[in-house]
DNA sequence: GCGGCCTGTCATATTTGTGTAACACTATTG
DNA sequence: CAATAGTGTTACACAAATATGACAGGCCGC
């Protein structure tokens, strides 16, 4: 958890960008920058940023097209945004918060309160599915000990593997492909065989053991689901 | 899946075309060749390829000049373009971006890395239908949990019968014909009995149990129709 | 530099799904 | 009530997908 977050700066001025990211990194922030929405959604994609600053103004897609955008896929759909706008327009805000966006600031604004608005949209987006523990049928994963127990006998879990559990105990009773769970648990960018995935469910169950290991279920031609109930 | 997806090649050089091609039909993708813009935009008119792989250094108009162009064009607009950079020059990257491109790969690039970023791009570019369950007198198909139920008892389903009951579900009360259906559920090029379809039918009524299996219901000398009402 | 742990990839079992043909049956036609 | 075309049913060889076990390289703390 102490890895420093990242923050992507999206707006279509360098000079902006710049000053943005000087403040941020004074704060102990890794900056990404984009100028149009397209160059940002590909680092998003590749670069998973913990969250977006968002101009509300921009060339092409709108800002607000642009949030719209992410929060359809589940890929991007958590990623917190902040809008940056010209002016504090009230219907901006309302149009802004419908879209899903978490808080928005008004140009200009002190790299103080940026820094300020930014830690509370972390930290009141973080908890959400990430702090909290999850339980199925006497199988517990607490992600802040980061500790997985079956019926209370703690199980030991590689980092990979409790990514994966990690990611079914959150998004239960859905069928996932392979290439889609290589971008949500091993991330977007990374090459690795389809085939990988199945050694690592294989690892997953054995590690469950008998007690659970029905909860990761295959569906033939598709993918793998997590699931209480039996197929 | 479906059909399969079918990629453009645009690059001068012929044996780098061919290699791309070659890397590309092995993991399943129909490939178009042209070794200029205008013939790229000939087949891209003909054939509607689902997706562009670009050389950014080509006589002629450039690549990115090229990329403009499809961008411009409404018909073309939509149609994923990944470029080809012979070196890891970010400007070129920005440019890229700026023009729309949905992401660059700089040569020398392994086949793996290629395959890997191409079906990424077609991932978020493809934007999947909102997925409902579909419900007709208690049987049940989840597409997001790839589950049917009959009056909440899970159903065993081959994958292919699930696609059949799938596209049965999504077009009720329509006879459909063999050929028909092989083309729906199979997938446009493949070659099969139509009396195949029968023995799925089969498979299907005998799956879907005694309690619905009267939904699948038979057009004499036309093929079949699924419908809640009795014929 | 030395083990131990993790990871990705293979090669190889094992399981499950698929298409076809043969034969049984049913409705239709005259 | 044949004769016939269209369907239903079953068995089976083969193909495809997944499971599994082994292995080599990378990484990290010592």
């Amino acid at each position: 958890m102490s890895a420093s977050k990242s923050v992507l700066i999206v707006d279509d001025e360098a000079p902006i960008r710049e000053m943005i990211a000087v403040a941020l990194e004074m704060a102990g922030y890794n900056c990404l920058e984009a100028e149009n929405a397209n160059e940002a959604h590909s680092l998003i994609v590749d670069d998973k940023p913990d969250m977006v600053l968002l101009d509300w103004m921009m060339p092409g897609a709108s800002g607000i097209e642009f949030a719209r955008r992410l929060r359809k896929d589940e890929t991007t759909a958590d990623i917190p945004i902040i809008m940056l706008t010209a002016k504090g327009d009230e219907e901006y805000k309302i149009k802004g918060l419908e879209a899903g966006v978490d808080d928005y600031i008004t140009k200009p604004f002190s790299p103080r309160e940026l820094v300020a608005r930014l830690k509370a949209v972390l930290r009141r987006t973080t908890p959400k599915g990430i702090e909290e523990p999850v339980t199925v049928d006497g199988l517990t994963l607490d992600p802040i000990s980061h500790r997985v127990t079956s019926d209370l006998n703690p199980i030991d879990l590689g980092p990979t593997e409790f990514r994966l559990l990690q990611f079914f105990m959150t998004h239960q009773d859905r069928a996932y492909s392979r290439s889609q769970l290589l971008d949500m648990v091993w991330g977007g960018n990374v090459y690795v065989e389809e085939r990988t995935v199945d050694v690592h469910i294989r690892r997953l169950r054995k590690a469950l053991g008998e007690r659970h290991d029905y909860l990761v279920q295959t569906v033939r031609g598709t993918g793998y689901r997590f699931s209480a109930n039996v197929a």
